[in-house]
DNA sequence: AATTGACTCGTACGGCGTACGATTTGATGA
DNA sequence: TCATCAAATCGTACGCCGTACGAGTCAATT
């Protein structure tokens, strides 16, 4: 009997390294591990929707047996931590090169922190309901890092970080969901416009039609980042 | 052959007004209505959260076939689009009072907006997939001409609106996601003090750990309308 | 040769959303 | 009074889901 259900505890494959083609070459299908399964949950996901990853597609795709992928994850909830987390992975080492200004530092590690977020316009869904993985922490250490470098006090330092999360986790999913499904903009605006005696400053403004999106959270996190800059006086 | 499926439109239960007990009282129960199926519904979510929500459930609470429900909503997207918009009625007609500073109107609309949502958490993992109701419209409309009375000019309205509006979206998919499950916030530090070489500013600063949410998001929220008041001149 | 432990996977179960069509009900007008 | 009809309800069934369970495979160890 294998050591199944170890509590918290997740297996690791420990395939010895002698034989390099072991099991389950039959289909010329690499063997299952951890890794293959995310970055394959993260493809379906991409391709398509949170909805659209079950375990027996996902299985499909490894060419494996649904259940099998139960030996190396825990739950389906299990591959949906890992794949956020997964995503949110820098691709470069980060900083190396800390900038002129502090403030250009933060606002290139939050952009980039969007950026990666919107490419899998999934992870904004999904953030909501999952746990923080390594890569997310290692961002916000980044994070906490620049700033305490630039001089922000340890007192002052927690609301400086929550306030940039906030601001650019809700940009992300604001964002990504008016990504996913344009009519729902539009739709939205039908019904601005529908009744545009109920919303007359938000049709005047043409705030759902005019979306600059990148420059408007560009400018609004200067507008932040200002704001936390004054504080310290 | 009832007029199913008729696209787009919802159906509008027509029942004449002049017998009061019409239908369906063999157990005293009211007749369906998207009313009852809406408050039902966001009662459900409040006691069970998103995954407690099946149409099975929803019906049995209302003393119903699940089938039933089909009349009045056109699939159970639907639905969590309705309780959505539901859970951010404004209970009293807003405003009323104009105040003093307009500073102190918008702390007072973004507060009353994050509360309102953190009184049914399960809004803050729903909000990222759903479109936008009258009542969100309603209150980006108020906002909308508090900040326009304000002075702002309409070029630097957008900007402002959604700056706002991503700042309180934010704080509250993350507070309602660290409320859900503290052991997120515990487990998260466990693994912070556990690797503490790879993140000494976080366990430094105690990030995840002195979490005063409201203080935290009044201070935040501050910076940023600091910040937009400036850039005003 | 026997044992063991890592790993794979077929089967099955209960629950889900909902398509479909039969049924009930109350109002209408002949 | 009774046939007709639209509004509304709901039982059955289908295909899909997550995953519990236990049997099967295979290399390494004894």
């Amino acid at each position: 009997m294998a050591a199944k259900r170890s509590s918290t505890e997740t297996r690791k494959p420990r395939r010895t390294v002698s034989s390099p083609q072991s099991a389950q070459q039959r289909n010329g299908e690499q063997p299952l591990s951890l890794q293959r399964i995310v970055a394959t949950a993260v493809d379906l996901l991409d391709a398509e929707g949170v909805d659209g990853l079950t375990m027996r597609r996902l299985a499909d795709r490894l060419g494996a047996g649904a259940m099998s992928l139960y030996w190396h994850v825990e739950n389906k909830e299990k591959v949906f931590d890992l794949a956020l987390d997964a995503a949110l992975q820098h691709r470069a080492p980060p900083q190396a090169a800390l900038a002129l200004d502090w403030r250009e530092d933060v606002v290139r590690q939050l952009e980039d922190w969007r950026v990666c977020m919107l490419r899998h316009p999934w992870s904004a869904s999904l953030l909501p309901r999952r746990a923080l993985g390594p890569n997310i922490l290692g961002r916000l250490e980044l994070l906490s890092a620049t700033l305490s470098r630039a001089g922000v006090a340890d007192a002052d330092l927690n609301v400086a970080i929550w306030s940039l999360w906030n601001y650019v986790i809700g940009a992300t999913v604001t964002r990504a969901n008016f990504d996913r499904s344009d009519d729902d903009q539009a739709a939205a605006q039908k019904r601005v416009t529908g009744l545009n005696e109920r919303y007359p400053t938000i049709e005047r403004s043409r705030l759902l039609l005019d979306s600059d999106w990148d420059g408007t959270f560009r400018k609004g996190l200067d507008f932040l980042i200002g704001g936390l800059a004054t504080e310290g006086k």
